[in-house]
DNA sequence: TAATCATGTTAACAGTGTCAACATAGTATG
DNA sequence: CATACTATGTTGACACTGTTAACATGATTA
């Protein structure tokens, strides 16, 4: 066993996103963060100045894996526009359903995004490709108008997301993901339909 | 000094509403509750299972508040179906901009309104008050259009609120709710002209 | 009056984020 | 090569948290 780690700020982060996926970001803690990685409890500190920097961190890289998620999502050119923006929608909500724990930390008040330009960032690049999308969708639109619609399929993104969750579809939370999934599939499109010609 | 408070219960609660307001839920601790009441640390837990009761017991206020905000907004019966929505959704944001600290434990997962049935009613009772205006707004929808609607307004409600936070506008909290409130009335009628028609 | 029960207190537990002081190893400088 | 420096680790401690057990007090009821 080495003295130094090697690659313990890595390590941290990747350890910190399993168990907040696993456990809930409420329930994970510095000490079981650097338990996990087989190092002392205040070893986490020569790497981040505080609790909330790694957990910026690892909302960060949640950002980055939904804003490829999205941008995948919303690529295939045989697609027309509207479908792919269909399918981009629903490859959020299945992101909402299926981390869960981790999209709950993503949206949460702390770590405060100003505080953390990095995180910042990555949240803003998810969000453009959202924007993007909707631009392709409503070519001739004021940047102005494109705001509106961006804040209201987010919105209503996240709003789907949060409605899916409460509603107990399925005992197990996979299979309940699986079948909100099926429902959305069966919804999401007239759903989008009422919205997308406003 | 009496040994028996004999009105502690209702004492912690309003203690905490304080507290909460003042400082976030994040940083109200049952110790600080409980001195603020004038009283020993544990003096809480002959009125409330476990912290998660208390929160819930707040939780619940907020969305009392909320609900007799939006009734009220919404009850003028001298406007158009239209301007009282106009209105009810102005009243939610301007809450969600006002109480912002109850506003987010209200949203946060935890008290989870599944393990208390007095917030989940309270909660829905808000809700309904926006069912109650889009179908007054939309008559002779079905259920489930009535139902899609309402998702998608509150959706887009709870996402405003988000945007105006976000947006620096003023220094001081108060003057940042004052300008994004103007700003709302300036833009939201736009907005929602665009999303009542769909 | 005596017993019971609701409601308060004190002391203690394990767990938390964080800091100061110290230990070790790799790196740069003479 | 030896020495100093810096990065990165450990140990021990602090104040704070939610929660429980054991005990004290006062009101209610038999």
């Amino acid at each position: 066993m080495k003295y130094h780690h090697g690659n313990l700020k890595e390590e941290l982060i990747s350890s910190a996103c399993i168990i907040c996926e696993a456990d809930g970001h409420s329930q994970m803690s510095l000490r079981s963060i650097a338990k996990q990685a087989n190092v002392s409890q205040t070893a986490p500190y020569r790497h981040f100045e505080t609790k909330d920097c790694l957990l910026a961190e690892v909302s960060s890289r949640g950002y980055i894996e939904l804003q490829d998620i999205l941008s995948h999502a919303a690529s295939d050119k045989k697609l027309s526009a509207k479908d792919r923006f269909l399918e981009m929608a629903l490859a959020y909500i299945k992101f909402g359903l299926d981390k869960r724990n981790t999209y709950d930390l993503m949206h949460n008040q702390t770590p405060d995004k100003n505080e953390f330009p990095e995180l910042l960032k990555n949240a803003t690049g998810a969000f453009d490709v959202l924007v993007r999308s909707v631009v392709e969708l409503n070519p001739g639109l004021t940047e102005k108008e494109i705001g509106r619609k961006c804040i209201k399929h987010w919105a209503m993104m996240h709003g789907l997301v949060g409605l899916f969750r409460n509603s107990n579809l399925g005992k197990t939370p996979s299979e309940g993901a699986g079948r909100a999934m099926a429902s959305v599939r069966d919804n999401l499109k007239a759903f989008l339909d009422e919205s997308l010609n406003s």
